[in-house]
DNA sequence: TCTGGGGTCCTAGGACCC
DNA sequence: TCTGGGGTCCTAGGACCC
């Protein structure tokens, strides 16, 4: 019989936040900007500050009105992901198959480990407790036959939670839940299935396949009859390995000057760049997305090349060129973001490079000036702004 | 109170070839 | 003289997740 664990970091990175920094804890954290951050957005809150209301998403304006005594905080990405590295390490103790699903989640599959740690409960416990010891955070565990159930129940006891369904009850238990836990049901589809008068899962769990499919379309259809049976564990089955990278930002105030706005286009793509050198991937397609601000519209273009970029110039120069062919002259940029797709190994695509070994020069002394330009951020922008200087 | 950044997957339509 | 289907590759946009 097969067991899962789906295990979830609390408020993880407000945890790390209080972990590393004593004198915040036991009061509201709110990590993701600082009060005067224009267009931030709250990316964890700790236990403490959602008791305000405050909560993942919402504006860090709002978070001030609503927790104006909250300490604000913009956060370390490198430290949650060391600090994740520990939490997987653990789990790992724990189950020989470990899939992490993010930086502060992972399904363990626990089948056939009951002789080393006992019967599941019994294990999450021991996990939870050699989190806490080794780390000092704390998990929340879901407890199910599959990824899928599992995964929607760790949150069904947070934080420092426990939740288990036993085997023979996924059906019954979905059932009793309403709409709103369905995973991967979000906000467009609670709209949809409120207009339909679906309201728990044992309303939907009356409908055929077909009937389904039809309101639904045939994948997601097929997706909500497995999914209120507690059976969609195929979400989470196959191959994850990488398919994409792409880097964006968005401006305190939109940006009308073209010349700054290719500026910005420039080292979102130094960005890319330096992580695809240190990747090993290449790509032929890239993307380019536009957000205007006045009316928050999102627009993409898309281009397949024959060969991938063999260096940064070429990379600059295809995303520059589409961007000047998609961007609306005189809007107001909030947005711009950048992106590779259809990722492969670089080993492969070499195979048809004709120029391989003026390529990796080229690619080597690219990889020597994006190192000098990450530790000194602004020196590439800074020689771009002084060529644009008439 | 306007709405981040990094991803995945799905759909629909067009081009092109057999 | 009008018009098949199937397969593949590509693009744009959108839903969803953490």
């Amino acid at each position: 019989m097969a067991f899962f664990i789906h295990a979830d970091i609390d408020a993880f990175f407000a945890s790390v936040e209080q972990l590393d920094h004593p004198e915040y804890r036991g009061k509201p954290v709110i990590v993701g900007g600082l009060p005067g951050d224009r267009r931030s957005v709250v990316s964890t809150a700790s236990y403490e500050a959602r008791v305000y209301g405050v909560h993942s998403a919402m504006p860090i304006v709002q978070a001030v009105k609503l927790c104006p005594h909250g300490i604000y905080l913009r956060g370390s990405m490198a430290r949650y992901r060391e600090k994740s590295g520990e939490v997987m390490a653990v789990f790992a103790a724990f189950s020989p198959e470990v899939q992490q699903l993010s930086v502060d989640e992972a399904f363990l599959d626990i089948t056939g480990t009951e002789k080393l740690f006992g019967p599941p409960r019994e294990l999450a416990y021991k996990l939870k407790a050699a989190v806490r010891e080794k780390t000092g955070l704390t998990v929340s565990a879901g407890l199910a036959s599959n990824k899928y159930l599992a995964k929607i129940i760790s949150g069904m006891s947070k934080p420092d939670g426990l939740f288990m369904v036993e085997a023979g009850g996924e059906e019954a238990f979905m059932c009793s839940q309403p709409v709103t836990k369905i995973w991967g049901a979000g906000a467009k589809t609670q709209e949809e299935l409120k207009k339909h008068g679906f309201k728990s899962c044992a309303d939907l769990h009356r409908l055929s396949p077909a009937m389904l499919a039809s309101i639904f379309g045939n994948s997601f259809g097929e997706f909500l009859y497995r999914a209120v049976r507690g059976q969609a564990a195929s979400a989470f089955d196959g191959e994850r390995g990488t398919k994409s990278m792409s880097a964006e930002r968005t401006f305190p105030y939109d940006l009308f000057d073209e010349f700054e706005i290719e500026t910005q286009l420039f080292n979102i793509c130094s960005e890319l760049m330096f992580r695809l050198l240190h990747s090993p991937y290449q790509s032929r397609t890239i993307t380019i997305k536009i957000r205007y601000g006045e009316d928050f519209s999102t627009v993409g273009a898309r281009e397949t090349f024959q060969t991938a970029p063999a260096a940064f110039n070429e990379l600059y120069d295809r995303l520059l060129a589409l961007f000047r062919r998609k961007y609306e002259t005189g809007r107001g940029v909030r947005l711009l973001g950048a992106g590779l797709s259809g990722l492969e190994e670089r080993e492969a695509l070499r195979q048809g490079d004709l120029f391989g070994e003026e390529s990796e020069k080229e690619r080597r002394l690219e990889k020597s000036i994006l190192a000098i330009n990450d530790k000194f951020p602004n020196a590439v922008q800074r020689g771009r702004n002084w060529l644009g200087e008439k």
